[in-house]
DNA sequence: AGTTCTTTCTTACGGCGTAAGAAACGGATG
DNA sequence: CATCCGTTTCTTACGCCGTAAGAAAGAACT
């Protein structure tokens, strides 16, 4: 590789990719080099280990999620709402990366602050501090957990199950349900679900 | 070892109670058959690879989750709050596997048959297929989601986060966000509000 | 030119999952 | 008793992995 060509920046790029394609467990440094064209060892000169490389990508992932922090003054649903669509719309675009998001807790500034800011929101609509945490938090795992029902991690599929003797799951996978189509709709359903119980919530 | 007092149940009672010590990273097969008193290998008599050892775990921790299929004539809505409520206690049991939980689609007979079971006793109470099948996927991935948030992986801890800048943050976690009781109100906070939501639809 | 700083590569170590097959053991059979 | 045989365990070895240590190559400045 030509001098001067890579960064940090590019690294992560290419991690992405790579992860993207083939999953998180087929990420190796050596293959990583390979893809960028340059020895494994290298990518230590703008990475300090794995762990961290990782974590950057949780970083990228999520820092698209939300737009920027909600203003004061946002409808609380539609804030929630919109958080939750973009969470889940970045997950999609990188699924590879799922199984590290499940697993690495939101602890950066960046997230903080628009945690801050959607609490703020809940308070002024009626909320408790407490219930506003819980509402944003669970909101957000939930995404977190329907996501991963949702996408296969890629590098594997998923196996088919064998329905004899499940009427009502054979007529169901009949249907349609598993599709993509299944999966927006079961989200939005579990989502406003979720909203609407928050809001029974607030009016209590 | 003394032989023949080596099974494949005995195998996944030591790989369980070593992931619940020391994480799912820190297993492998060396470490495993250390514990047990065993070479590594001999491992290979029990277990075709560690992949299946993996799942063996995940469906021994899952197993436990529900009693048993629900009968029909049960209330939904008690129905869906035990199921949510067992499989989050079996999690916290072995929070080791969780990891391993949420990467796997879950698609063993017995599950399906705690499935089927379960969309029977929707219909019953008048849930539509479609939004039966909705209902228990989105409880089980709450359920999941939110235990992923609630435990650390054994073998991390939480880092400590900067809260200087967020007031509300800042105030909320002197108030005890993030101790034990809080996780156990949030999940109960939320479950609830994710069934009212529910329920809420079915009157529609 | 020489010097220094930045960036890349080479080599090597210990640990991983596991393939292949040898070795030990226990019970049945002569 | 000796022999055999199926079951269970161990030995050895291979090709991966992350990464520590430091040599080498290139660019920039004096």
């Amino acid at each position: 590789m030509e001098r001067g060509k890579l960064s940090r920046e590019r690294v992560l790029d290419a991690a992405l990719a790579l992860v993207d394609e083939i999953g998180v467990k087929g990420l190796t440094m050596r293959r990583l080099g390979a893809e960028i064209g340059v020895e494994a060892m290298t990518l230590y000169y703008y990475v300090p280990n794995k762990e961290a490389l990782l974590d950057g990508l949780v970083e990228r992932v999520l820092s698209r999620a939300v737009a920027e922090p909600p203003a004061p003054g946002t409808p609380w649903r539609s804030m929630l709402r919109e958080a939750a669509v973009g969470y889940r719309r970045e997950l999609l675009r990188h699924p590879g990366v799922l199984p590290l998001v499940a697993g690495r807790p939101v602890s950066g500034p960046e997230a903080l602050q628009v945690l801050e800011a959607g609490v703020a929101v809940l308070r002024e609509a009626g909320f408790g501090l407490r219930e506003a945490f819980h509402a944003i938090t669970a909101t957000i795992t939930f995404v977190v957990g329907h996501t991963l029902a949702e996408v296969p991690p890629p590098g594997q599929d998923e196996p088919a199950l064998d329905t004899t003797g499940f009427p009502l799951i054979a007529h169901a996978v009949a249907e349609g349900l598993g599709a993509p189509e299944d999966h927006q709709s079961r989200f939005d359903y579990a989502l406003d679900a979720l909203l609407d119980g928050f809001a029974a919530r607030l009016r209590a």
